[in-house]
Order: C-alpha cells, then sequence, then structure tokens
RNA sequence: UGGGGCGUGGCCAAGCGGUAAGGCACCAGUUUUUGGUACUGGCAUUCGGGGGUUCGAAUCCCUCCGCCCCAG
C-alpha cells in the first residue's frame, strides 16, 4: 500500500483531496504546512482557524496528521521574493512561487523523507504520468499557478480534486463525507495573508514617498503615495476623478512616477508580443514552428502564440492583443490540455 | 476700472419655474488561491452667501463673495 502525504490546508478541496485517496486504498498521512502566522494590523493571521479545520477532518477521518513548519523558507523563498519584486516595480505572483518553492520542492522532499511515496494537494490540475493538465473544471482550473512544478516533483504528485466538473460536486461530497469544512468559504487572496490587501500588506515592509501621476499627454494629474503599490491595467487607487477612468499603462520607479491613460484603445495598454524570461519546461521545451495557446493570468481565456527564442529571452507572438501584459507576473503554455510550461514576463 | 462669462456632492457635468440626470473618484459587496480587471449596490433634502418675486426657484430679480476671459 502507497502512502501519500497529503498537503491539507484547511480548505474543503483538501479535505476532499484526503477523503477520496483514502478511498483509493492509499495509506493517507495529512500534512498542514505552517508557512505564515504573523498577524497584521487590523488583520490577525487566519492559521490556527485553518490547522484546526485540518487537523478535524484528519480526525473525522481517521489518519495520521502532522505538522510541518515552513515559516522560515516561506518567508525567504515566497515573501521575500514578493517583497523584491514590487521593490524592483513588478507584479510578482506569490502563489506560483510558493507552488514551486514549497508546495512542490520543500513539501514533497521532506514528505517522501518523512516516509511517503507520493504527495497530493488539493489543486484543480491534473498530474498524471510527470505531465500536468488543466482540470476538469475550465472554471476554477489552477494550472496557472502551477507551471513552475517540475516533471520529477509532478511524477511523485496526485491532484485528484481535478477531476471534478464543478466545485459544487466538491462540496457534495464532503457534505456527504460529513467533514467539518464542507460549507467552508472558498479562500482568495494572497494565500498566506487571507484577505489583506496586497497594499496593506505591504506597507509593513516598505517606505514609500508620494510621486506625481501623470496623464497620457505628460501632464500631472493628481499625486500617488507610492507608485510600487500600483500595477499596470489598475483602475482603482488612484483618487484621481472627473470625466472617464484612468488606467495605470506604466511605471517609472527612478522617478517614482505612475503613467495613467483614459484611452481604452491606448497602445500602452495592449500586448501583442511578450517577451519572457526565467522560462521553466515541462517535460520538454516547446518547438518553436508550432502554435500553443498562452494566457497571462489566471482564469483569462487562452490565445494562440507562437514562440520565438534567443539567448534565454523568449518572444512570444499573440494572435489577438492582450490587455494589461504586466512585468513580474507569468505567461503559461498551454498544448491542448498539457501545461507546456511558461515564464515571467519582462 | 469698463465689457463679457461662470460658480450644482471630492472631481467632471446635465438641468434654465415644478420640486437635483449621468460619469469619475470614494465606500460596501460579488467574481477570483497573485496583482489587476469586471459586475452589483451606496453616495447632494440641496444647487457660492444673503435677501426678494412666486402656490412652487438650482432655474426670475436684487445684493454681496469668488473665479475666468476680453479691454485699456
Amino acid at each position: 500500500m502507497k502512502t501519500v502525504y497529503v498537503g491539507m490546508s484547511g480548505g474543503v478541496d483538501s479535505s476532499v483531496t484526503a477523503a477520496l485517496l483514502m478511498q483509493q486504498g492509499y495509506n493517507v498521512v495529512g500534512v498542514y504546512m505552517k508557512n505564515w502566522t504573523k498577524d497584521l494590523p487590523g488583520m490577525p493571521c487566519p492559521w490556527k482557524d485553518d490547522f484546526q479545520d485540518a487537523k478535524r477532518v484528519a480526525v473525522q477521518l481517521g489518519i495520521d496528521f502532522k505538522v510541518y513548519d515552513f515559516q522560515a523558507q516561506y518567508l525567504q523563498k515566497v515573501v521575500d521574493y514578493m517583497i523584491d519584486e514590487y521593490k524592483a516595480g513588478r507584479t510578482p505572483n506569490p502563489d506560483i512561487m510558493c507552488n514551486q518553492e514549497v508546495k512542490f520542492k520543500l513539501f514533497l522532499e521532506t514528505a517522501l523523507d518523512d516516509g511517503a511515496d507520493l504527495i497530493a494537494t488539493g489543486h484543480y490540475s491534473r498530474a498524471t504520468n510527470g505531465e500536468l493538465h488543466v482540470a476538469r473544471n475550465q472554471d476554477k482550473d489552477q494550472s496557472y499557478f502551477l507551471y513552475r512544478a517540475t516533471e520529477k516533483a509532478l511524477k511523485k504528485s496526485l491532484m485528484p480534486i481535478g477531476v471534478f466538473k464543478t466545485k459544487e460536486e466538491v462540496r457534495s461530497l464532503a457534505k456527504k463525507l460529513g467533514l467539518v469544512t464542507a460549507e467552508k468559504k472558498d479562500s482568495q487572496g494572497i494565500c498566506f495573508v487571507g484577505k489583506v490587501g496586497i497594499r496593506e500588506f505591504l506597507e509593513q515592509y516598505v517606505t514609500s514617498e508620494p510621486g506625481s501621476i501623470i496623464n497620457q499627454h505628460g501632464r500631472e494629474i493628481g499625486q500617488h503615495d507610492g507608485a510600487i503599490f500600483y500595477t499596470i491595467g489598475q483602475r482603482h487607487g488612484l483618487s484621481v476623478g472627473g470625466g472617464l477612468p484612468y488606467y495605470v499603462i506604466g511605471k517609472n520607479m527612478d522617478k517614482n512616477e505612475v503613467h495613467v491613460t483614459t484611452d481604452l484603445d491606448d497602445k500602452k495598454l495592449w500586448s501583442k508580443q511578450l517577451k519572457l524570461t526565467s522560462l521553466h519546461w515541462i517535460n520538454q521545451a516547446p518547438k518553436m514552428d508550432k502554435s500553443y495557446m498562452v494566457r497571462t493570468r489566471y482564469r483569462a481565456p487562452l490565445v494562440e502564440a507562437t514562440l520565438k527564442l534567443n539567448k534565454s529571452i523568449l518572444t512570444v507572438d499573440i494572435a489577438e492583443e492582450i490587455r494589461a501584459v504586466t512585468p513580474g507576473q507569468s505567461a503559461v503554455f498551454y498544448d491542448g490540455s498539457r501545461v507546456v510550461g511558461g515564464g515571467v514576463v519582462v
């Protein structure tokens, strides 16, 4: 009998994951990854509740339960990365980094050393034969966040939630099994900070100064309180009114300027070509003479693209214009249902 | 100082005698395991101040205040 260590976050999905694997005959061990426990002003960290829920489900299922304390590594690999990226004027995706460094590396290695044959997570995605595929539930598909997992890690990973067509099925199964997390609300926001906004989080770690907001004609139309807080395509939070909404089209970190436009067709708001770095391919590198489907943000519709590699930079020509492509964010390629890999927008 | 124009919520802006459109911003919520987007809802008992005419005024009259433009 194979032993699977299931990452249990205290949510429905990972609860059902553990239950399903038991039914499938695995020896299941539940693991709560303690990644972040820090309270922030006005928003206590929900880790204790989540931990309790994970533990309760483990007890309900009658499986062993462990806690892995990854706080130090999480801080270094995910939080520091995130803060550094923001400081550099980019917009990072901490959850992708969390999957790459913590769930499918640290957790995997720790579990294997601990006696596991495999690990499992509650992701809406499918890991089969070292390949990563989209979830059957197209709406919830989380493969975007997983493109930096390695083939080696995927060979050791199970994602049983990926076969469900709807979230309702997962919930009703949880209900049928009487799991205490059956009705728990989906989590959102940065995985570790909970509902706190990114801005409130950043304010704890960086100092910022007021700067100019410049419109498409080069006119200063207002002041912001730190260019670091803004990202491409953003509309709210500028506090400048009068006529049409303003969208961020760029930043100048040296001058601490935020550039905006009221023109929805502004060239700087749309891209037909991307430059990617930090490339990561899962099975083998994509072919340069073939077209793939790509998305530059979670849940965005897939668009056709062709790739061209020179040195370590991948140039991607897209079939249609994509709005607000943002440096620091990831572009992920698909070949049918299979995730090919991707890279980070320069 | 003369001549003209304007002053409506934080911003832009309709209304020009019948009891305050709309947009932006903001706030709340929905969607969402990043950021962002989008969607829904909320948001002026009051129209620069004061007085008057009228059944009734932001809309007419008087006056004061503040802007803007053109003159000389």
